[in-house]
DNA sequence: CGCTTTGATATTATCGACAAGACGGCAGAG
DNA sequence: CTCTGCCGTCTTGTCGATAATATCAAAGCG
């Protein structure tokens, strides 16, 4: 599987390019929870035949970004509130855990990659006030999940990383459909200085809390939404 | 209205056939380490054709159980020692929480669970002694995969159960590529019975410090063995 | 004599079409 | 009027063939 964080150059694969596609399609929100994927709809959409199609979602099936019924084609999966909390609580455990890891074993230059990662999200936030505020900037996704890996990118497992990458996915879909809260997001933002603070000091322990904090509040704020939502 | 989910035995798809006997021939060490999978040969094997092939293959890429490189196929992955370190850490972690919260949760048909898999290991273990040592037994390593899921059901967790499942694996095709140390074994039944002990008087801790210890064991013998061999 | 290039071979990735199975409407019986 | 069984239509799952790409070996050039 291709975590987030691996850049292929260009011209690789239609299959690998599906896929990608499908990914942030589902995790965007743009293909709507529990809807039928249908093949010839896909295939105009992404313009590729069946057999990369079939890949795609069989890869993403293994990451239960759709979920497969047999002989009854493929799903995305239906939002579900024990879903969501099963996820945030797994990936706060193994996501400090990694923090705590990185922390510890990391060089200058993971520690390079931090800064360079929170300087590029924290611009961005800032920008981001100006333009209307209902359209959630792509650009701030792709920022904000290079921040979260920076910050683990040197725990040294690369399992835990992987899984990490899953969890996030998974995460991040009920967290684009609950929306944002602009109440919590002024804490959140904190929490990101805090992280740095905490990774250029070397305060694994430190990290760890904040990390388990940071992903907590998201977590209980997407609840709240949630259940307002339904 | 009919019983739709105990139907279909058989007739399920071609593909998801195809993924099962892939997974198991590559744990097994049936398809060597680091060889290359040749589309010919595998249609061949399975006698199915290259799209349900192309389905398996990619879905098994997601789990790690084979890489795909680009424009040039897949492979079984190599073995390499830091990964099955880290393949194993991330199970105790995993695997120890989920035996403390199954322990703390699970119901009497749980509790029934454990004791009947746990019997059916036994049994096993008893008559395996007779035969020819050479040739693993397929019915104990299913068992005995029973019997460590029956321990960890009731954790409440299915994003825990599945990344369980995924390393528990990984783990296997190590430590089936090792071969069995006849030392070792002794320390580790016995370990299964501490494990149901613990299970049934509902010692969470205790559950929890000897499967790690469990898994530990295993690595460190399959760690030896390994050395050895390369 | 070694390195690069170039062509032939082998293998993969993709496409389009076929067959098997599910879904939904309709008619007939109770 | 309602329920049940059946049939047409649609969707999926699979196959074989085609186009694209990598691999390997030998020959030419530096």
């Amino acid at each position: 599987m291709t975590d987030a964080a691996t850049t292929t150059p260009s011209e690789e694969a239609v299959s690998a390019d599906a896929f990608r596609l499908l990914r942030a399609d589902i995790v965007s929100g743009a293909l709507q929870a529990g809807s039928r994927l249908r093949f010839v709809e896909l295939q105009a959409r992404y313009g590729i035949g069946t057999s990369p199609l079939r890949e795609a979602l069989s890869r993403l099936a293994a990451d239960r970004l759709v979920v497969q019924e047999v002989n009854r084609g493929f799903r995305v999966p239906p939002i579900s509130m024990a879903d969501f909390e099963d996820i945030a609580t797994l990936r706060i455990t193994l996501e400090r855990q990694a923090i705590e890891a990185s922390t510890r074993a990391g060089d200058e230059a993971w520690e390079e990659g931090v800064v360079l990662a929170h300087h590029r999200l924290r611009r961005l936030g800032r920008q981001e006030q100006a333009p209307e505020e209902d359209a959630v900037p792509e650009e701030w996704e792709m920022r904000h999940r290079a921040f979260h890996n920076a910050l683990i990118a040197a725990c040294g497992s690369p399992w835990t990383l992987h899984f990490c990458a899953v969890l996030h996915d998974q995460f991040d879909r009920y967290r684009r459909l609950a929306g944002r809260d602009p109440s919590a997001q002024v804490t959140l933002s904190q929490q990101h200085e805090e992280l740095l603070d905490a990774a250029i000091a070397r305060d694994a322990d430190r990290a760890g809390r904040v990390l388990a904090a940071h992903i907590a509040l998201t977590r209980d704020t997407v609840v709240e939404r949630l259940k307002r939502l339904m």
